[in-house]
DNA sequence: ACCATTATTGAAAGTTTTTTCAAAACAATG
DNA sequence: CATTGTTTTGAAAAAACTTTCAATAATGGT
């Protein structure tokens, strides 16, 4: 079965190929009559455009990639479908990659996303370096990168939609500190180590302010709950919990909650938890535990944004390519 | 800066493109000092070959289409992982699709999908329909159905890897049924439809083979767990819970049994619980809940692995295009 | 009815690759 | 050394579009 054509539309509406690729490009120069006789022509024989040519054509294959490790994926959902929501409406296509540990593998991506000649992509600030952004910037490939700050401006076209977790860690901490409480510790995450690089800054500017130093660290390996769980019950069995717990993910924080009642403390009274990225689970514990209600949708939707604004070189984002989204703390049950 | 071609190359190395294009597609015909000479000009030149330019003269885009609905997204990290692992080590590129509830929405994306000429496409059984598929079908493209059983196989060139969710129902009634037990619920699910289809099937089944008719279903607006539970909790304080609850998402059972607990019953004695769909949070409540451990990963790799076997016409699968994933019981602490 | 505009169309070149077919280079044989 | 047979290479066509520029058609004004 032959695939039909611009030739076998500019046959059937008896007109050349330039006024098929005219009306298909909703170009304002044919002619009302025979834009008709075209669009008829397509519509009997079932055209669709070729978007391999017309990306041939116009060095331009209105399709952004995204890429994330791996592992952050399942924390995403909502990211992904602000992305996607206004990629739709903004006619782009999504190319999907995903980067495991492997060196390599992020050269891979790369190597990949330069090879399909994608108008620009987003990046979630998890595992990947400044080399590598810098060898998407030498293909002159607008990116931006979603999710925390990231340091390095210096390289060329990328924009940053970002949650300031330093500046959330420090408030916190903060706020414990006006109660007279000092007994923090943190609980380490090794999925996403930007974030909690940001984190801990911010922990340690608010200590360092107050001319002390933060190191209690909670750390283990946290492939899964049911480790985590076990070896947290049998800390907290041999040590009184911090007055307040700060864990990054869900996981984590849920595994606290259990450890320390199974422990036989309860919350928020003996220890206090905040969680920093929220989600649905957090409410299905008692006591629901207290965290962050980050815009996730938004922040996909945003970067998304920012990003076709880019793609148009829209002046508007000539100097505004750094976007701060903002959070609010949800007190729940395991905060007073 | 413009971009470098294989003209580039052809030049530098003082070749013609043909053998240049040769090169770079591996073919044996090339004489090894030439060879050299044009490998170290396409190092020289950083020359990365135009993807869309070989799309076009191959009329293959080593890209497959993924697409779900944007509701079940959340659920799928792992199919999802599976997917894009084997799609790596076949060199496929993956072009992301979600579909969402408005009428047109799965028509758009099919249309993208013929658009940009994807060599395949691999569909998640929630909500599209089989004159979708038709359209998919008309153009040749292959395509594998993931998740549920399709019922109609009248269609091409479709594969189906599965879980046979209507044995799995089945088996569980009768399983109770042999202890003596018929006082059986199920929380109904709007967001799968074609898998809670085939649960009530297997339900259905096994009532009529003993003469009854099934008929406890709880159903209520699940958009978020807070409205559910206190439904449930609500539910709960005035009627018994039946001897089994079934649901399908770990939301759903999480719950169910925070309502129970909330209520005054325990589990599993005076109820048991299993939720057909499992995940890690459903071992981080007391007690765990008791699920079916789907093989997530391999729905995902297999399904992709198929897939790329269509893709070249690989004989084995002529006849083997329905792959039927198993599953196992995981008791914990819900059930008996 | 004629000229000057303006609107509409088509021919042809350009986009970057693969592939076929013929030509050129090389090797082997008598 | 001539001839045959293999390898290795290049010219040109093909893939399906967009766009520029020139040509033609339509319109308005006189």
């Amino acid at each position: 079965m032959k695939r039909i054509t611009i030739y076998d539309v500019a046959k059937e509406a008896d007109v050349s190929l330039a006024t098929v690729s005219r009306v298909i490009n909703d170009s304002n120069v044919v002619r009302e009559d025979t834009r008709i006789r075209v669009q008829e022509a397509i519509e009997k024989l079932g055209y669709k455009p070729n978007a391999i040519a017309q990306g041939l054509a116009l060095s331009k294959t209105t399709t952004v990639s995204i890429v994330m490790s791996e592992k952050m994926f399942a924390y995403n959902g909502k990211i992904l479908n602000g992305l996607m929501d206004v990629a739709k409406i903004y006619n782009y296509n999504i190319m999907f990659h995903t980067t495991s540990k492997g060196i390599s593998k992020m050269q891979d991506v790369i190597e990949s996303i330069i090879k399909s000649r994608v108008d620009g992509v987003i990046l979630f600030n998890d595992n990947f370096s400044l080399e590598e952004m810098e060898v998407l910037n030498e293909y002159q490939i607008p990116m931006v990168v979603v999710g925390s700050k990231i340091t390095e401006t210096k390289i060329g076209n990328v924009g940053n939609v970002y949650i300031n977790f330093e500046k959330m860690a420090y408030d916190l901490v903060n706020k414990y500190f006006e109660r007279g409480i000092d007994d923090i510790s943190l609980v380490e995450d090794k999925l996403n180590l930007s974030m909690m690089e940001q984190l801990k800054a911010g922990i340690d500017r608010a200590y360092a302010e107050k001319g002390k130093v933060f190191d209690k660290y909670i750390s283990y390996d946290d492939n899964n709950y049911k480790s985590s769980f076990n070896f947290l019950t049998d800390y907290y069995k041999n040590n009184r919990p911090s007055k307040l717990v700060i864990t990054f993910r869900d996981s984590q924080a849920i595994a606290v909650l259990n450890a320390c009642q199974e422990a036989g403390y309860t919350l928020p009274d003996d220890c206090e938890l905040v969680c920093v990225l929220n989600n649905k689970y957090l409410t299905m514990t008692r006591p629901n535990v207290s965290s962050y209600n980050i815009p996730e949708y938004d922040l996909g939707a945003v970067s998304m944004r920012l990003l076709t604004k880019m793609l148009v070189e829209d002046d508007s984002v000539k100097d505004n390519k750094d976007i701060e989204m903002s959070y609010v703390f949800m007190s729940k049950g395991t905060t007073k």
